[in-house]
RNA sequence: GCCGGUGUGGCAGAACGGUUAAUGCCUUCGCCUGCAAAGCGAAUGUUUGGGGGUUCGACUCCACCCGCCGGCGCCA
């Protein structure tokens, strides 16, 4: 499989440290908050993503993060009277409901920052040890005049950023903390330097290296955390025994935009996962996602969502007869798949199987794609079809077509065969 | 300002130097149909932001210009 990566601005084949093994690292979310469909966007590529690998054989540990301990945490939790530890287990609970409910289920483990907490202090504690970091009143801060890499992602030049979080005890103001000294309530640990918590990057570097160690294949995330995050991600990790590059393929998803702009909660213009199921199912909104590349902005319409919609019913009606396997349409497939994950590629491929009636394909492949290709009938349902189909054959259209009509006012779509 | 991305028919969106620039949605027409939807068949429509360069050949590579989006220590 050929994947790009932003380290080199190129696609490369993917070759993994370990033949038949994939570490899998994607930054998980800071849960103040419910999900939107921006996230759900990253999330659903590398759901996809996983699920594809897997179905070649490889074995894939897909670790994310679950950022619980952070600035918006703390704020959100005194806004709303809550503790900091209810706040974020409510909205990973949530979090995790959501993303399940689009069918998202190929994590093989999330990791807490909380819960790492002695791995984090002990990576901090290595970082000084290297002579990389250095203590202040403050806190712990990360030296990166030490770290000649910096940059090496997003092309930015150290010299040119200026931090906008001032602190005098730093010795440079692009330094960033790795532990922040203080009381900051229930979430605040003992460490060397004194109570305190954890830095934003540090967790991510802590928790990758504890399962997956100092160099794994694959880190995926957003486009906006490219800078700084997977920068000080990289100074950290690579600072401690020098082992470069921490990561091969850098994966950032495009983002999901509304009238061109990009969806964020700071902007307001999000909607969230949740509020999308009430309007379209897990099936319409993967397809929506899967029918943009993943690098690439993608817009956020109803109009867009409807054609998806649309588009998928069409697959389903015309999925029917099952004419066996069409070698030249799976090949197109996985050839897509292959090509950095060209999911629009695949979905045109998935539009001729329909066609040609491959209908194992259509299920193997749906499953990759989490999308169900196939009409679903259960037994109610067909009760319902036969009992139309004798009306119909009686010539009693008046109860036939009042069924259809309610079926239909209840989302299920009718087709009928002629008499 | 610096860095990065992006610009393909009405819309979404492929094409990874080489036949008529995929595919879907929309539109139009025909077939089918108890009616409708779906389906089937066909049609209209882009010459790929701009002007250059490299090449026998460029949507594809290079430099520049224009537009749009994003990042610049909050963010999927």
């Amino acid at each position: 499989m050929d994947l790009y990566s932003t380290l080199t601005r190129t696609t490369e084949p993917l070759v993994t440290l370990h033949p038949d093994r994939v570490y899998l690292f994607v930054c998980g979310p800071t849960v103040y908050d419910y999900s939107h469909l921006g996230h759900a966007r990253t999330y659903v590529v590398f759901d996809v993503l996983a699920k594809y690998l897997r179905s070649t054989g490889k074995e894939v540990f897909y670790l994310q993060n679950i950022t619980d301990v952070d600035d918006k945490i703390i704020n959100r939790a005194k806004e709303e009277g809550k503790s900091q530890n209810e706040l974020s287990r409510k909205f990973e609970t949530e979090y995790l409901r959501d993303i399940h409910s689009l069918g998202i289920d190929a994590v093989s483990y999330y990791a807490r920052a909380t819960t790492h907490i002695p791995e984090i202090i002990d990576q901090v504690e290595r970082l000084i040890a290297r002579g990389v970091a250095y203590v202040t009143e403050t806190g712990v801060y990360f030296n990166l005049d030490t770290f000649d890499g910096n940059g090496e992602l997003s092309g930015q030049e150290r010299a040119k950023r200026v931090s906008r979080v001032s602190d005098a005890s730093k010795h440079n103001p692009h330094d960033f903390a790795l532990w922040k000294t203080g009381e900051y309530g229930e979430y605040t640990w003992d460490s060397p330097w004194g109570r305190g918590r954890p830095g934003w990057h540090i967790e991510d570097t802590a928790i990758s290296e504890k399962y997956f160690g100092q160099q794994y294949d694959i880190h995926g995330g957003g486009l906006d955390l490219i800078f700084p995050h997977h920068e000080a991600e990289i100074a950290q990790m690579e600072s401690l025994e020098g082992k470069h590059p921490m990561v091969r393929y850098w994966m950032h998803t495009g983002f999901l935009t509304v009238k061109g702009e990009k969806m964020s909660k700071s902007l307001g213009n999000f909607i969230t996962i949740r509020d999308a199921l009430k309007t379209w199912n897990k099936d319409v909104l993967r397809y929506f996602i899967l029918l943009s590349h993943y690098r690439s902005p993608l817009q956020a319409t109803d109009e867009g969502i409807n054609n998806a919609a649309k588009a998928l019913e069409h697959i389903r009606a015309v999925a029917k007869k099952d004419l066996g396997e069409n070698r030249d349409i799976r090949k197109a497939f996985t050839d897509a798949m292959e090509s950095d994950l060209n999911t629009p590629a695949a979905l045109a491929a998935i539009q001729a199987l329909a066609t040609s009636g491959d209908i194992g394909a259509l299920r193997e492949y749906g499953d990759i794609l989490g999308i169900n290709f196939l009409r679903e009938t259960s037994a109610p349902l067909s009760v319902l079809q036969d009992i139309r189909a004798e009306l119909r054959a009686r010539k009693e259209f008046e109860v036939a077509d009042l069924i259809r009509e309610r079926m239909v006012a209840a989302g299920i779509t009718i087709t009928d065969a002629p008499l």
